[in-house]
DNA sequence: CTGTATCCTAGCAGATACTG
DNA sequence: CAGTATCTGCTAGGATACAG
């Protein structure tokens, strides 16, 4: 492990590394249900923080606001305060959030496709 | 809440209820980090459990079982045993699994397109 | 080799209360 | 309304040991 270090690795080896490190921390943050149900509910849509918390159903006030703020930091959505008072913050996708949002869709689209499939399959293991 | 059991709903709105929350229970299983990895290491392979242990990093040998017991039960993975000894047991996607499949592809390439993108995204955050 | 069971801890996530 | 902070229970997930 920490031989790792002092092994002689090149440059390229180093930036290879931390290229998957940081893909796999994007995928661990991308790769969430509430992450994946607010982009979701966002769309090609602007919501308020109060309408993304009825659309998105269950989620809590605090896992809300902590995946917005997740998705803004990676920049797959953005964040517009109106500095009225009341307070009146819009969130937005960006263009890589669009993106994902394509794949979103599909995972959607599948679960949809195959329920029946997937029940099938449950009541057979279930015994 | 408790209410709405007598509201006089109709059939098929329990259909749609129950179908809801059984594709929301499906994307909670699949919309996470391990079974999406797994999934992805299986690809159109057969593979045994220790070498997907080695395939997929990181994992720990409680996760692996406990997703490969889940994907088999929604018949997203196949689990075949060869009464061996030692044992050797063999899994491989099903036709359901490998369209998930897909989407779980079209992720990673996702991650890998805006991986520069979101870096800066959060080098601009962080201050 | 594969799988189950047990223990144990870090951190997830809900509820609540408080600020601007 | 939106956001932060605190408290707390709980469960995800690692380490370990053991069985088939």
């Amino acid at each position: 492990m920490v031989t790792k270090q002092f092994n002689g690795s090149s440059g390229d080896d180093v930036d290879l590394r931390r290229a998957d490190s940081l893909a796999r921390e994007i995928f661990s943050d991308v790769a969430n249900k509430w992450a994946l149900l607010i982009i979701e509910a966002l769309g090609e849509r602007t919501l308020r923080f109060s309408e993304l918390r009825n659309e998105v159903e269950g989620i809590s006030h605090k896992m809300l606001t902590q995946n917005l703020r997740m998705l803004e930091r990676n920049g797959l959505a953005e964040r517009k305060a109106h500095p009225t008072v009341p307070p009146r913050v819009e969130y937005t996708l960006t263009e890589p959030g669009r993106a994902l949002r394509g794949t979103v869709d599909l995972i959607c689209g599948w679960t949809h496709r195959y329920l029946g499939h997937i029940e099938g399959a449950r009541r057979r293991f279930d015994t």
